[in-house]
DNA sequence: AATATTTGTTAATATTTTTTAAACGATATA
DNA sequence: TATATCGTTTAAAAAATATTAACAAATATT
């Protein structure tokens, strides 16, 4: 289900709103002040779209629109009292990508809430969402962060590898055996060649989670769910 | 530079909206009807938006709008002098990505104009202009940016096979079992024969596409949907 | 049957990947 | 702390693989 953020100091409007959207099948997050809208967008960076209204004590709507869009292109609708040009101005500015002034009627606002992530939907997808390894072993590519990896076949057979058995070590002989094969004969350090190049291009992923055990040989280190 | 059709009866209007968008470097046309609205956009299948009048004679804003989805997921802004709930709601559900209440600023509009456009341009590139490859079984013939291409059977084969199963990697001998069936010995080699001559014909688009997996095989690139 | 087109083969060339080697840096342990 | 062991990095050689072009064989067309 599609999260969004309301945030309004308001709360008779935050409460409308949310209930208009539940109703269309969204789950709504609260936020009473800009700081808390900030706080909770860190929370789920993969909320769908967010609602803000200017006037609110401390951050203001403004405000906390630029700073998204420091990180993140999620679609905002702006909420306001106030009609005036400058406002709206100041607004898109920002970096809103609506902006809806009160009163309104909710059910158009849902409707503007759908057009517009309809409409982010397809640009969205490298937002900030996916993060970590994944990879497609219809298509022989490996993605990090979402972005697909340019791997030579050694590279990639290691990383299905050791991803396959995360957390496991595995000595180079072992690894010479199940990636090479039983009948190879070469240099133990040729694993080593590979996992350097594969860490390299892993980036600060593969620092973190490509580990050497000293005296044995290397794991994939599990993601930390915390 | 980006094309956008503004549509309104009212010649004072539609000279004012265009004013501001010629100023924003966009490229307008200007249709008095929704019939030439209609027209214009068959005309100009490349337009990146279209601002449109409601209340027009003739055909109207939210026929329009209902029309133009038929065929095309183009950004579409009504205006409007009446500003009821019914009335917006009835334009989203006409496929309207926005909703302007007249009197409005112009400079807002051109804002919302900018906005709407660089939302929908990831969205966007499956307009009406043709773009890729398309394969036309019954008569046996694919097409390159609507375009016939001149293709041998074995070409063509290879073209439909990898674009079934778009994004997946297959070995030589795969394609040659699927292809050419179970019960061909030749040389593995006659694929690339066929894969580099079918790669010239896709030109750009076969480079970009149709791919190369070293030390596997061959497979079709996705259209990448950022 | 003669000609054109498509298909398959081959070999030379180009490209990419893998391996090796060696120098340097880090780590463990005596 | 010294020293031997182990890991990393780099560059370059070697090997594997892909591309290209030219040609021969098969098939279709005139």
């Amino acid at each position: 289900m599609r999260k969004i953020i309301v945030a309004d100091d308001e709360a008779l409007i935050r409460r409308l709103v949310c209930d208009f959207l539940k109703k269309s099948d969204f789950e709504t997050i609260q936020a009473e002040d800009g700081e808390q809208a900030l706080a909770l967008f860190k929370e789920h960076p993969d909320v769908s779209l967010m609602i803000v209204d200017i006037m609110m004590p401390g951050i203001d709507g403004w405000e906390v629109c630029r700073r998204v869009r420091e990180t993140s292109s999620v679609p905002i609708i702006l909420l306001t009292a106030r009609g005036e040009e400058f406002d709206q101005l100041t607004g898109f500015e920002a970096g809103a990508d609506e902006y809806v002034t009160k009163p309104f009627s909710p059910a158009v606002l849902v409707k503007r809430v759908e057009a517009l992530i309809k409409l982010s939907e397809g640009k969205q997808r490298d937002g900030l969402q996916e993060t970590g390894v994944r990879i497609d072993r219809d298509a022989y590519v490996a993605y990090l962060d979402g972005k697909p990896l340019d791997l030579t076949l050694k590279e990639y057979e290691i990383l299905c590898y050791l991803s396959d058995h995360e957390g496991r070590v595995f000595t180079r002989d072992q690894l010479l055996d199940a990636i090479w094969g039983f009948d190879f004969y070469g240099n133990a350090r040729t694993v080593d060649s590979h996992v350097a190049r594969l860490r390299q291009k892993l980036g600060a992923y593969g620092d973190a989670h490509l580990k050497t055990v000293y005296g044995t040989g290397y794991k994939m280190e599990p993601v930390q769910k915390v």
